[in-house]
RNA sequence: GGGGGAGUUCCCGAGUGGCCAAAGGGGACCGGCUGUAAACCGGUUGGCUCCGCCUUCGGAGGUUCGAAUCCUCCCUCCCCCA
């Protein structure tokens, strides 16, 4: 049946060629693995191409084993790294690991997902039990990979334990008897090591399927947390709504394809990419959700308007250093705000600010807007803007 | 174990005694324009009680009127030979 065609997958490579097929013919649902290492406590859309595929092979039938890398983390996935990644403690990864499973279950059927964690294995393996599998691999192979050679031709680090990365991955595919391993195109060596790890532990090894990675909101890059072009699965409508408005126009029918598993409308590029917003927004918070934040894109970026929703900060009656204000509703420096007065990107109630400080008087209630997007309604009170006010009664 | 080289502001990367808060690029931010937080063009990009002051160039000392630049020791990393 169609759900079963390569196609519905968004699959680069399927290796072996007709393994699926030989292994999809003995009738029993296949045991298809996809591992995420939790380096960081949000998935993100580019982990939900592979997420979204493991869903379609959930709904034709099959088993979907997740894992989550908590072990793996430490040792730092390779592929595609041109420097070696920090390691993180094992607070933050078991952090991590609780709120990456939870935010998959927003694309995978939590009944019918088998999550598993790789330290429930790897932390046994003994010694003698990792020489047997590193005799699995040479040297030699590894590094001809890209990722290695490029690093050895830039005289780059590449530590042991990076080395040894693509073969623990393989041991993971062992421990949960996969039959086939889902992983972005860069994975694909990670993947075919697993093949051998498996042949050699006795197994029939698994098949390697491949998907595409997903650019991030630059539209060249891959997404990625630390390039800080992502779009996170949990993170707010409005934030999800405005950061796919700002991929290229070039990225959205990938977008379509890649992340909601959909075919692009045809509509014009604008129109395209509006309704690609407000799908994925639709995805992950549901349709009101997505009105609203079609709306506030609408209201504050596109006709320049104020949001409906303004913060309000309380401050003391006396002048107020608005430098300080700004940075105490929004961070950043001083400095930061004081350039941007400069530039004349701060607003009080609709006027260009030209001065620093503002007088008692036009603050009540005044209405700053510091560049396009951020708002902060002032309010007079008691919230004393330290260290420039003394503390007085005045205020109540 | 021996020899050589390197650590600069968010990142890459110039700078080898004062003209350095430190070139250039990337990123980010702001502005213009626009169909968007796209594209393109322009500006900004250490901090502060901000036209002056303070803190930065792996770390700690030292030389000097003055050091990212010179000296000493230490730490980290890379390469070559073994």
């Amino acid at each position: 049946m169609a759900n079963d065609r390569p196609s519905n997958w968004n699959a680069v490579d399927l290796l072996p060629a007709g393994g699926l097929e030989g292994k999809a013919a003995r009738g029993t649902p296949l045991r298809v693995k996809l591992g995420i290492d939790p380096t960081a406590p949000d998935i993100h859309l580019g982990h939900t191409v592979a997420l979204g595929t493991l869903a379609a092979f959930q709904e034709a039938g099959h088993a979907a084993v997740l894992i989550i890398g908590d072990y793996t983390a430490r040792i730092g996935d390779p592929s595609g790294r041109s420097g070696e990644r920090p390691v993180l403690s094992a607070d933050e990864l078991d952090r991590n690991a609780r709120s990456y499973a939870e935010q998959a279950f927003k694309i995978l059927d939590r009944d019918r997902t088998e999550v598993r964690h790789n330290s429930e294995w790897l932390a046994k393996l003994d010694f003698a039990e990792l020489l047997r599998l590193t005799r699995t691999m040479t040297v030699a192979r590894m590094l001809k990979r890209d990722d290695f050679a490029n690093r050895m031709a830039a005289q780059e680090p590449i530590s042991v334990t990076e080395l040894l990365y693509p073969l623990v991955q393989g041991y993971d595919s062992v421990a949960v008897q996969a039959d086939v391993e889902l992983g972005g195109t860069d994975q694909l060596y990670n993947l075919l090591a697993g093949r051998d790890v498996m042949q050699a532990y006795g197994l029939e090894p698994q098949v390697a399927l491949t998907l595409p990675i997903l650019v991030g909101t630059d539209g060249t890059e891959r997404m990625s947390k630390s390039r800080g072009n992502y779009i996170g699965v949990a993170e707010p409508p409005s934030d999800q709504f405005g950061k796919v408005m700002s991929i290229p126009d070039s990225a959205t029918a990938d977008y379509w394809r890649l992340c909601l598993r959909r075919d692009p409308p045809e509509l014009e590029p604008m129109q395209a990419k509006l309704a690609l917003a407000a799908a994925i927004v639709t995805r992950y918070h549901g349709e009101p959700a997505a009105a609203q934040a079609e709306a506030h894109f609408t209201r504050v970026v596109r006709e320049r308007g104020t949001p409906e929703d303004v913060p309000v900060l309380e401050v003391a009656a006396d002048t107020v250093h608005l430098p300080e204000v700004l940075k105490r509703q929004f961070g950043e420096s001083t400095s930061h705000w004081r350039r941007l007065i400069e530039q004349g990107s701060v607003r009080v109630n609709g006027v260009p600010a030209t001065e620093l400080n503002l007088p008692a008087e036009r603050l009540s209630d005044a209405l700053v807007q510091a560049g396009r997007r951020r708002f902060v309604r002032l309010r007079l009170g008691t919230g004393a803007l330290e260290p420039r006010s003394r503390p007085d009664a005045a205020g109540c």
